[in-house]
DNA sequence: GTAACCGAACTTTTT
DNA sequence: GTTCGGTTAC
């Protein structure tokens, strides 16, 4: 995360008042605050981010602080990215050389790759500076092997639900060693964990919440290391505070010497308790209180004004967290007064749903709003589907956030674990992972006897197999043995070749020897599609060829650890994609026009929520978001049945419409009033225009608009809605409008061009 | 040991 | 609807 290289130039002095020029009041107080503790609660669109990068500004080119004593954490990848842009655009490139500005992660990553040696010397949990780091599918991985050692039943305890319990403790800075199980289950649960960590350790691996637990622990514990990061670090700034959870505010009390009366206390945070969504992965918007009781002497501003939305949308998002209890009050305004109304639709069920969304959206691009400046949002990934299909039918491209993300993909992490292993071999993750892949005769009866094998002479599994590569083994059969001794040998080559090869051969090399390129590639479509995606990896690793190779795979493997978003593989006509993403990924975004959908209860709030008061309070405010993503235009739309894990069910309205006042909707939008008719929406003609193109294309499929009309009494077959008889037809200019009484219930008029009705 | 099949279970959000 | 794990057949 740190810039490789410290360039040393000087700052450029900047002019204060043209720095500040381009704030409101409350930004400018916040910007130039005098040293000591800052807290600024930022409303949604209210310019965080430009307060954020103008104070940096201001300390290194007003104040003159040396931009090495200022550390900027974030919670995303992106947001990093984006403040150092934005800071070097103010302050010149290379002026930031030496500002430490990342992740909270990423920052931790580097502090205890550095550090690795006094962790040891501390005597916390020892690792090298080769560590791996752990992400959420390989600590279930490992979960899942301490459950089996340990002989749990896997039914009673589920790898999940055990991995969230210690991730949970983890993240209230508890050790294995003095957690006390408030139940029995726990009590088993605890038991695992302390196994989980040794097997941590015994992979030289660090989880994602070990790099902020270790980091924290360490400066606990070795005081002249803090001292000397204390120094360093003096100016500390948080974005998204509202986010961080227990270890990383003790960490930020730690590093801000918050117990030393004298000190500064230069830490400058921002946030905002009604964007705080991130609960259950142990953030805690109290630390906001917290804050404001460790640091009382905190100076605090308000950002009230909003640049994004019209003052319509402002109100409707008001009065739906007003409702929260715990918060700072606030009055979001804005100099766009009034603005278009929201609409609210009713679908008969998702696929409605979806239908209504992708015609509004035709109506949007045919009045020539962009694709790009639309986004469509839901609570789970799950209702990308229905979506998804709709867009596609007519042809509207679009683009899904973080969907199955690219380092998720088996093939990925397949030649990944090659790499982790070759770069520590330690890593047992990895090599559980790909001992077989490809099958090489290596199965779990060879694993179980290496395993003995290791046990018995308390060594690493990759010890033991060098063992049985070497010396055959008495209790292995000669075949396996061989197969053992073969897998060595790769290894082994992989691990000789990685101080000279850079990250991209050494890939190549992984995929060739190991015969898993030919494997992948076995001539079906799918094989081809997964080896692109390795190609897509090697581009990747190739951005790191220039370092010197040992350094390039050991930064190649952290990025890629922290890294989870590459949505560089399908670049491109960005503008004209629409955006599909869940409220939470759409934190901290904007677009013109929003749809919101499946606004009901069970979806909206989730069902998980049940009815503690807590949790509801949070799905509030993950509706709060999505609504202050709109700049111009909300609609929210919720579905009278959805289909949800094979069954389908009716469901209601979300509780969180009620608060919003009907001046701020559009009136008679959709059909709420009268829901339960079983007639579908039909689209207005002006929505929908039939393309050639479209037309053309799905004319392949069941002939649509060309000769074969369809007839009352003919049966046909729908893909969703299956048999039924057609009660109506009439003629659409190209199109055919089909009324269909279903065999499965319901009456549906339908548009032949994308109802594709089969005769049956 | 592997591949193919079946049923069961699970689905919130992810740095 | 998917993915995972277990069972069966080769």
């Amino acid at each position: 995360m740190d810039a490789p290289l410290p360039v040393p130039s000087i700052p450029p002095r900047l002019d204060p008042d043209s720095l500040l020029a381009t704030l409101n009041d409350a930004q400018r107080a916040a910007v130039e605050a005098p040293w000591g503790p800052v807290l600024v609660l930022a409303g949604p669109g209210s310019g965080k981010t430009r307060v954020l990068t103008q104070r940096i500004a201001w300390l290194v080119g007003v104040l003159g602080v040396p931009p090495w004593q200022v550390l900027a954490v974030t919670f995303t990848n992106k947001a990093a990215r984006e403040m150092r842009t934005r800071v070097e655009a103010l302050l010149g490139e290379g002026a930031l050389g030496r500002l430490t500005l990342g992740t909270f992660h990423g920052v931790c990553a580097a502090f205890l790759r550095r550090e690795a040696g006094r962790a040891h010397d501390a005597g916390l949990v020892a690792f090298d500076r080769d560590f791996v780091i752990y992400d959420g599918d390989d600590q279930l991985a490992l979960v899942k092997r301490a459950i089996k050692e340990l002989d749990i039943d896997e039914k009673q305890y589920r790898a999940r639900a055990v991995l969230g319990a210690i991730s949970a403790a983890k993240n209230e800075m508890l050790r294995a060693a003095d957690y006390r199980p408030p139940t029995y289950w726990h009590e088993i649960a605890a038991r695992v964990w302390a196994r989980y960590d040794q097997l941590l350790q015994a992979s030289n691996a660090l989880d994602f919440d070990d790099l902020l637990l270790q980091t924290t622990a360490l400066l606990q514990a070795d005081r002249e290391l803090l001292e000397r990061y204390r120094s360093r670090w003096q100016w500390l700034l948080v974005d998204e505070f509202q986010d961080t959870n227990s270890v990383q505010y003790t960490l930020l009390k730690l590093l801000s010497a918050a117990e030393v009366a004298e000190a500064p206390h230069n830490i400058f945070v921002v946030g905002d308790e009604d964007q705080s969504i991130y609960r259950w992965r142990g953030a805690d918007w109290r630390n906001i209180e917290r804050f404001r009781k460790d640091f009382p002497a905190a100076r605090v501003v308000l950002l009230e004004r909003n640049y994004r939305s019209t003052q319509v949308i402002l109100d409707a998002a008001r009065a739906v967290i007003d409702r929260n209890r715990h918060r700072t009050p606030k009055a979001l305004w804005t100099e766009r007064e009034g603005g278009a109304r929201l609409t609210l639709f009713e679908a008969y069920d998702e696929t409605e749903e979806a239908a209504w969304v992708a015609a509004q959206i035709a109506r949007h691009v045919e009045r020539g709003e962009q694709g790009g400046d639309i986004a469509v949002m839901y609570r789970t990934n799950a209702q990308s589907r229905a979506l998804e299909d709709a867009l596609v039918r007519r042809r509207i491209p679009y683009r899904l956030v973080g969907a199955t993300r690219f380092y998720d993909r088996r093939e990925v992490r397949d030649a990944l674990a090659y790499l982790r292993l070759a770069h520590n071999p330690r890593d047992e993750v990895s090599l559980a992972r790909v001992i077989n892949v490809p099958p090489r005769g290596i199965g779990p009866k060879a694993w179980e006897a290496l395993r003995a094998v290791a046990h018995e002479h308390d060594e690493p599994l990759i010890d033991a197999l060098r063992r049985i590569a070497e010396d055959g083994s008495g209790a292995i059969d000669t075949r396996t043995a061989r197969a053992l001794g073969a897998f060595h040998a790769l290894l082994s080559d992989l691990i000789a070749q990685r101080a000279d090869t850079p990250p991209s051969l050494l890939l190549d090399q992984a995929l060739t020897a190991s015969g898993y390129a030919t494997w992948l590639r076995d001539g079906t479509e799918e094989g081809e599609d997964r080896w692109a995606n390795l190609l897509e990896l090697g581009s990747v690793a190739a951005d790191f060829d220039a370092y010197p190779p040992r350094e390039g795979l050991s930064a190649m493997l952290e990025s890629v650890a922290l890294v989870a978003d590459v949505d560089s593989l399908d670049a491109g006509t960005a503008e004209e994609r629409v955006t599909l993403l869940t409220l939470h990924s759409a934190k901290g975004l904007e677009f013109p026009t929003v749809f919101l959908t499946g606004l009901e209860e069970g979806t909206l709030p989730h069902m998980r929520s049940g009815d503690d008061p807590d949790a509801l309070e949070e799905e509030r405010r993950l509706l709060y978001v999505g609504l202050t993503r709109a700049e111009r235009q909300l609609y929210l739309v919720h579905a009278f049945r959805r289909t949800f894990m094979g069954s389908t069910e009716p469901r209601e309205r979300s509780r969180f419409l009620d608060d919003i006042p009907l001046a701020a909707l559009a009136e008679s939008a959709g059909r709420s009033a009268a829901r339960a008719r079983e007639t579908s929406w039909k689209p207005s003609s002006t929505t929908w225009k039939p393309s050639t193109a479209a037309s053309a294309s799905s004319a392949a499929g069941a002939a649509p608009g060309g000769g074969e009309l369809l007839r009352p009494g003919q049966k046909v077959r729908h893909a969703t809605f299956g048999a039924g008889v057609v009660v109506a037809a009439v003629e659409r200019g190209a199109d055919q409008e089909v009324t269909v009484a279903f065999t499965g219930g319901g009456v549906r008029k339908l548009l032949q061009s994308f109802a594709k009705l089969e005769r049956a």
